[in-house]
RNA sequence: GCGCGCUUGGCUCAGCGGUAGAGCACCGCCUUCACACGGCGGGGGUCCUAGGUUCGAAUCCUAGAGCGCGCACCA
């Protein structure tokens, strides 16, 4: 193992990078070897980037929390699988593409093999099938994930860079449609014609976990409806007053006294007089408003709830585009006291968004006297797709669902199941599956993406019939209905009387990353890799992701495999800008990643990062990169005075000696259950600590002593005692700082440290014969330190001779100064050293005369 | 509204039942012999508040405040 040291004269960090990644790729040092048991293999399931995007310092500061987890795990003697995925799938490479080639995707046209882009775009988009778009961007992608690839190896990151995937690339494809099939033929997955969250401007369906709460400024407008038997209102407060042409029912708390004579009873709608029933629901809240609301379909989620529960007919006026759809009053559905009023009221707001419908109903409401009072503003919280910029309407359309809420509790099983680090971040996963308020709607009427597998008969009238679904067979997957043809069909029997159309909509970007783990491990395609590899062992990601990836991965290895994804969720906190806020882009804060690595260097960034323990939001600080970098630089240093004398052989028998190894063989301990636990900080602290007590103190102790001051045995003792702390120390720090430990690891051992055994306590005590006595170390560093004061009160160099020293101390800790009073001595540069018995620590001193003082 | 986290020196944070800690910043001192991309020394804190448990609380319990976050907030 251990060679004669090559040390540098000067060492230094520059260059470590490039010297290191391109070793480490030559050698295969992080190569998974896939011979190995599942026992023997730790499986992780990196997110994939989103390559359409730039990386920034909050994905430099997590993926570093995984490396350090992966570098442990492999020098403990695990086999690391860690491949790297980039995710390309989804709107924003869908906009990248479009205008990087000038290209615009229609589903409808057949693949063309030979198309190629023009060299530069032209003023008018050119027209593509989903397949040649699909290939475009792979194409482009290909670009993106080159630049990502070099800064993650410049990072440190120890991927086995042979097995990258890619989520709009066909294999990817193949597991997420595979999957989808298995779902479908086991009524997991179901489609469903029904009213469902819909942005108005990306035109397309969006599921629960993609809403945000925005705080909008809106009114409550009080209405009168008249009772349809006799005189009398009933007075409604609504924000949507737009919707009033889609209101099927009222309805108030079944014990709300104030109403309970009404229900049963109908009223007429103002300007439309549609008669509509009043009804009781115990969702009505009688504090609100009037305590009597009215029910349109659809206004929000409440509307959906009570039209199902209470089996009311539907009204729908809003259209996919968020205008206000044409209505022949009168005709069935659509019945009226008074059709030819209803009429001339509603025409004047086809075609108009909600927004202007509602200025143009309020008038009409005022001008007939059912506009109670003035609007009274309101600031409300409204539903918006979280890429969106309008509210969220409800709109009934078709789409495909996988089952959720069926499977609550054995969702908040499997997050009971599930080791969270930190261990508070179930709490998140719990409020979201409690929260669950519908199956997940996986469709998206988008391009870009991967395609339902699925095709429909059409009838001899040219309709879609739904009933008549066909699949492909497993073995031809991945397919894209677009182009593809259904078994015993051609091509000229698309959307024909009696043939087939494929279905238009691609899945939620979500749907597919939530199987990760299963295109990694090779489900279903690659079984031997798959049984050594899943269920995998770590996913890490950020805690603002739990309620979309976390969950979909948990549900789709539940539904499928009936088991958990992986053992352990590791999640990283945001990194945040010295005000507390939340890093972005948008901030102007060009601080892009490579400069920091060029600036302070992998080693000092990583440092920042790992001080960020799992879990917490964590501030931007150069200042902590810089002390990264100070560490590196210190242990360059130290290796090379640790190294810099040929070591004579010998036992470890100094008591300074044998007590060092004794904290050494400890924190060992505490290191590595520390990191066993993911509490990869905990770890860097007790290390950094030691090793900086190991220079500052008992590297100086001893120095004088390793230099034969005292002997060959006392020089060899203190020799053996530094390099094996050091082989340890450097272990230790492995996987925080892979550079400059890879660096000093190589001055005196073969092969990389990454492939080094972790290190023991058993290791360090076997050099040991005897157990070090605590408390010698510590007098010895105690007076080493006073007289040190002693020196900078009186202003003289740390070198300055003292002539006399003496030590009060209690009796105990005088007899274990005994055993280190040559050391201490020779540190302090003391000709004569008295001790006397006293209650504590005190220490006074008499210099030398200096030699030039005097001349 | 429900839930989670945080609150410790100027700053960033560790400690989570036994005499208040680190780094940065600050002040002073020290350069041939591992390191000035440095070293040594020093000053500085009623550990958010109020109760309680305990021989003993920054640490455990209860209540509250402030900050941040998640979920739900629907007429």
């Amino acid at each position: 193992m251990s060679t004669s040291p090559h040390v540098p004269d000067s060492p230094a960090l520059e260059g470590l990078e490039a010297k290191f990644t391109a070793r480490w790729e030559g050698e295969g040092t992080y190569r998974f070897d896939r011979t190995r048991p599942r026992d023997a293999v730790y499986a992780i399931d990196t997110p994939p980037p989103t390559v359409s995007g730039s990386l920034h310092v909050g994905h430099v500061f997590s993926y570093t929390h995984t490396d350090l987890v992966a570098r442990f795990q492999r020098m403990r003697g695990r086999e690391v699988f860690y491949p790297m995925g980039w995710d390309d799938n989804g709107l924003p490479t869908e906009r990248r593409v479009q205008n990087y080639f000038g290209v615009r995707c229609d589903p409808s046209l057949p693949y063309d093999p030979a198309f190629q882009p023009p060299d530069t775009p032209g003023k008018q988009p050119i027209a593509v099938s989903r397949p040649n778009f699909i290939e475009l961007c792979v194409r482009l992608t290909v670009e993106d994930e080159k630049v990502f690839e070099h800064l993650w190896k410049h990072l440190g990151l120890s991927i086995d860079w042979s097995m990258t995937y890619a989520t709009i690339a066909k294999p990817s494809q193949r597991v997420s449609q595979l999957a989808f099939l298995r779902l479908l033929a086991r009524g997991e997955a179901y489609q469903l014609e029904a009213p469902t969250l819909w942005d108005i401007d990306f035109k397309t369906a969006v599921a629960q976990a993609e809403l945000e709460d925005r705080e909008m400024p809106g009114a409550y407008h009080r209405l009168a409806f008249r009772k349809a038997s006799g005189e009398g209102v009933v007075e409604i407060d609504t924000t949507r007053p737009e919707l009033l042409a889609a209101c099927v029912a009222l309805v108030a708390h079944p014990d709300d006294a104030r109403y309970q004579p009404l229900f049963g009873t109908a009223v007429h709608t103002p300007l439309f007089k549609a008669q509509v029933p009043i009804v009781a629901h115990p969702l009505a809240d009688p504090e609100k408003g009037s305590g009597i609301a009215m029910i349109c379909t659809f206004g929000d989620i409440t509307d959906v709830t009570w039209w199902r529960e209470l089996k009311l007919p539907v009204r729908a006026v809003i259209q996919a585009n968020g205008t206000l759809g044409p209505v022949t009053w009168g005709s069935a559905g659509w019945e009226s006291a008074d059709a030819v009023a209803a009429q001339a009221a509603y025409d004047p707001l086809v075609g108009l968004s909600a927004k202007k419908a509602q200025a143009k109903v309020v008038e009409l409401l005022t001008a007939s006297g059912d506009l109670l009072a003035p609007p009274r503003p309101i600031t409300h919280h409204v539903k918006f797709y979280e890429k969106g910029d309008r509210p969220l309407e409800i709109v009934t359309s078709r789409q495909w669902f996988f089952r959720t809420i069926a499977h609550r509790e054995g969702l908040l099983a499997r997050g009971r199941e599930l080791q969270w680090h930190p261990e508070y971040m179930r709490a998140r996963y719990e409020n979201w599956v409690n929260g669950l308020n519908g199956d997940w709607c996986v469709s998206r009427q988008r391009f870009f993406g991967v395609p339902f597998p699925v095709w429909y008969g059409v009838r001899a009238d040219g309709a879609i019939d739904y009933e008549r679904r066909m699949v492909p067979a497993e073995s031809q997957l991945p397919i894209d209905p677009s182009t593809d043809v259904p078994a015993g069909f051609t091509e000229a029997q698309r959307g024909q009387p009696g043939g087939f159309v494929g279905d238009p909509d691609i899945m939620d970007t979500w749907a597919t990353s939530s199987v990760s783990p299963q295109i990694v491990c090779g489900w279903d395609q690659d079984l031997d890799l798959m049984a050594r590899t899943f269920p995998m062992d770590l996913r890490p990601q950020a805690h603002d992701i739990i309620r979309t990836w976390l969950f979909s991965t948990v549900l789709r290895a539940h539904l499928e495999h009936d088991s958990l994804p992986w053992r352990h969720a590791g999640i990283s906190g945001w990194v945040l800008d010295p005000d507390r806020k939340k890093m972005s882009k948008s901030k102007g804060n060009v601080v892009t990643p490579m400069g920091l690595l060029q600036e302070y260097g992998s080693d000092g960034v990583r440092y920042w990062a790992a001080r960020g323990g799992p879990g917490v939001d964590t501030a931007f600080d150069v200042g902590q990169m810089k002390i990264g970098r100070r560490l590196a630089m210190k242990l360059l240093n130290a290796s090379k005075f640790v190294l810099g004398r040929e070591a004579e052989s010998g036992a470890i028998t100094a008591p300074v000696d044998l007590a060092l190894l004794s904290a050494l063989a400890d924190l060992v301990d505490e290191a590595t259950s520390a990191l066993e636990a993911y509490e990869y900080t905990r770890a860097l602290d007790r290390t950094e600590a030691f090793f900086w007590s190991f220079c500052d103190d008992y590297l100086e102790l001893v120095k004088s002593r390793r230099y034969g001051d005292h002997g060959p045995e006392a020089a060899a003792s203190a020799n053996a005692a530094m390099r094996l702390t050091l082989s340890v120390l450097v272990r230790l720090f492995a996987p925080y700082l892979p550079f400059v430990t890879d660096e000093v690891w190589s001055w005196w051992q073969s092969g990389s440290v990454h492939r080094a055994p972790w290190p023991t306590a058993a290791e360090v005590r076997a050099a040991a014969p005897v157990a070090g006595d605590a408390m010698a170390l510590a007098v010895a560093i105690e007076v080493t330190t006073a007289l040190r004061r002693a020196k900078s009160e009186a202003k003289v160099g740390m070198k300055a001779g003292i002539a006399r020293a003496v030590v009060r101390d209690t009796a105990e800790r005088l007899a274990a100064f005994e055993q280190v009073r040559s050391d201490v001595c020779a540190a302090g540069n003391v000709r004569e050293l008295v001790t006397e018995a006293g209650d504590r620590l005190a220490v006074e001193v008499v210099f030398e005369p200096v030699a030039g003082a005097t001349a």
